[in-house]
RNA sequence: GGCGGCGUAGCCAAGCGGCCUAAGGCGACGGUUUGCAAAACCGUUAUUCGCCGGUUCGAAUCCGGCCGCCGCCUCCA
């Protein structure tokens, strides 16, 4: 059996089969560029990285498309408010556009840390107010959508499936109805597709109904479809954008182009943080900066960001995610014993004598696979495949300890950690720096010739000299460890 | 108010009708190892899955009720 990934849209877990053999299209909504990636950000780009990386080690030719939202998301979605981006710009005292970019390079840099997979293409929706002019043309020609006072909405009523991605119906909504309905719409439900822009809005542009800016929902359709075509495989987001943002791309494009938009929709659930909601006011907003440098009054200390990913992987991308000090603590002591059994294995490998791989780890190491697939298989239970990374961690431990083991077999068991720990889970490298050079050379050096003192004490059995330095260096956060072929050191 | 989800060991988290007398990780404890540690390895740590009923030959898994928590519906990934 196959991929089976679970669609929001048919509330199944279906088989997977793309449109074209062999080749996927995968829409994924990217952030608004508007401040740091958070814990948020996280879950969900992680989580889509896994896909995509999954599929690849399938062998699908994997086309990823990821936006970069720098223009058209307000601060509320009735249609009102401010843009998002131009708030922000006016109190950093920037251009909207600097303002974007410098934030969008900070995304970058943090999902490089998460060990993400840099999408193929990361359109912004700003490079693409031309086509989003085309899309409203084409809804206005197809009578989908109405022109008032020099803004374009779409007129949910002519739009009979609206809502059968988040299980909603329009005549609910309109009662239950909490937002202030802009006197411009027909019905409460039509969403904005073109705004007109006051004088002092800071991003505008011309179009036939005058100066504006797109409607939100917008670019995802058009960049969607100019990238990835009409159809599409998989489109991927967080489950807060189900309602509206997704229902509305549904309604734009399938009202445009006649044919379905999109196959699979996958959400990723949603990301609490000591149990709450993460909310610039409960004073628990993480961003990934923060945590990556332990700064946060919540945190004790820094964390690896690949500690950060193998958190997000112990647990299901539809299920919900608590961050807490206490679980990113031990997420990072199993990064930690992954990491070691990966370094060891591969030290062994180029010094343990040739010889026969054992067939008894071999026949091991393909069963840990086949389980590892059928895993990912399974709606990408990432927390079922990890766990089988760490089985694999105590093979190869075992494997360690075992004096006659060849080359060959730790050669095999690094192989597996690459493809499944590294290639698809993210969370092992294929190289590692030297951890005693990570922070710099000198504390290396002071390091090293304190270890030579020890070891010269312990050869005299001046235990007592020798414990005393390891103390003192463990109260400096060094941790030694007595090893066979000499001692080696670590930060706590 | 409408919609949805969750409640499994000290903590995180899989499992969603029989291989479950319930994966894996963290933590704790005992043992091997070590001059002593650390790391690693071996073992122990839920006869039970929020509570109460029901369906079934059989339920953590399905149904009903209750309690508790969370999310979306309003900016958020």
């Amino acid at each position: 059996m196959g991929l089976q990934l679970y669609n929001s849209l048919t509330r199944r877990q279906e088989e997977f089969e793309p449109l074209e053999k062999d080749s996927v299209g995968i829409y994924v909504c990217g952030p608004t560029v508007y401040g740091h990636a958070h814990l948020g950000h996280a879950k969900s780009y992680v989580s889509f990285d896994i896909l995509v990386r999954y599929l690849r080690y399938l062998g699908y030719r994997v086309t990823y498309v990821q936006n970069i939202t720098d223009v058209g998301h307000l601060t509320d979605d009735a249609d009102e408010g401010e843009d998002k981006i131009g708030e922000a710009a006016k109190r950093e005292k920037k251009h909207p556009m600097a303002l974007a970019e410098s934030y969008t390079r900070s995304y970058f840099e943090d999902m490089d840390k998460l060990n993400c997979v840099r999408p193929d293409i990361s359109p912004r929706a700003s490079g693409h107010i031309t086509e989003q002019i085309e899309l409203v043309k084409t809804l206005l020609a197809k009578s989908y959508a109405y022109e008032v006072n020099g803004s374009v909405y779409f007129d949910v009523s002519k739009f009979k499936e609206y809502g059968k991605l988040s299980g909603r119906n329009i005549e609910e909504m309109v009662a239950g109805s909490r937002v202030e309905v802009s006197p411009d719409k027909r019905n409460p439900v039509d969403f904005a597709l073109w705004k007109k822009a006051e004088p002092n809005h800071i991003m505008q542009w011309p179009s036939p109904w005058g100066m504006g800016y797109p409607g939100w929902h917008l670019e995802c359709s058009v960049m969607s479809m100019k990238y990835l075509g009409a159809t599409i495989d998989i489109h991927g987001g967080g489950l807060e954008n189900q309602f509206p943002h997704h229902e509305c791309e549904i309604a734009q494009s399938e009202a445009a182009n006649g044919v379905p938009f999109v196959r699979y929709w996958l959400h990723n659930n949603m990301v609490t943080v000591d149990g709450q909601k993460m909310g610039k006011s409960l004073n628990n907003f993480i961003t990934l900066k923060q945590a990556f440098a332990g700064q946060h009054e919540r945190l004790t200390k820094r964390y690896d960001p690949l500690a950060v990913r193998q958190l997000i992987l112990n647990s299901h991308y539809r299920s919900p995610i608590d961050f807490s000090d206490a679980a990113l603590f031990a997420a990072q002591s199993g990064y930690n014993k992954i990491t070691e059994a990966v370094q060891a294995v591969r030290k062994k490998a180029a010094t343990a004598p040739q010889g026969q791989i054992d067939g008894n780890v071999a026949e091991q190491l393909k069963q840990l696979k086949d389980r590892f697939e059928a895993a990912m298989n399974d709606d990408l239970n990432t927390s079922i495949a990890l766990s089988v990374v760490f089985e694999l961690v105590r093979l190869a431990n075992n494997a360690l300890q075992d004096g006659s083991a060849a080359a060959q077999t730790f050669g095999a068991i690094d192989d597996l950690f690459g493809r499944l720990g590294g290639e698809v889970l993210g969370i092992v490298k294929d190289e590692y720096p030297q951890l005693a050079a990570v922070d710099d050379e000198l504390t290396d050096m002071l390091v090293t010739i304190l270890i030579e003192q020890r070891s010269e004490a312990r050869k005299s059995k001046d235990f007592a000299r020798a414990d005393a330095l390891r103390t003192r260096l463990d109260e400096a956060g060094v941790v030694l460890e007595d090893k066979p072929d000499g001692t080696t050191w670590r930060k706590k």
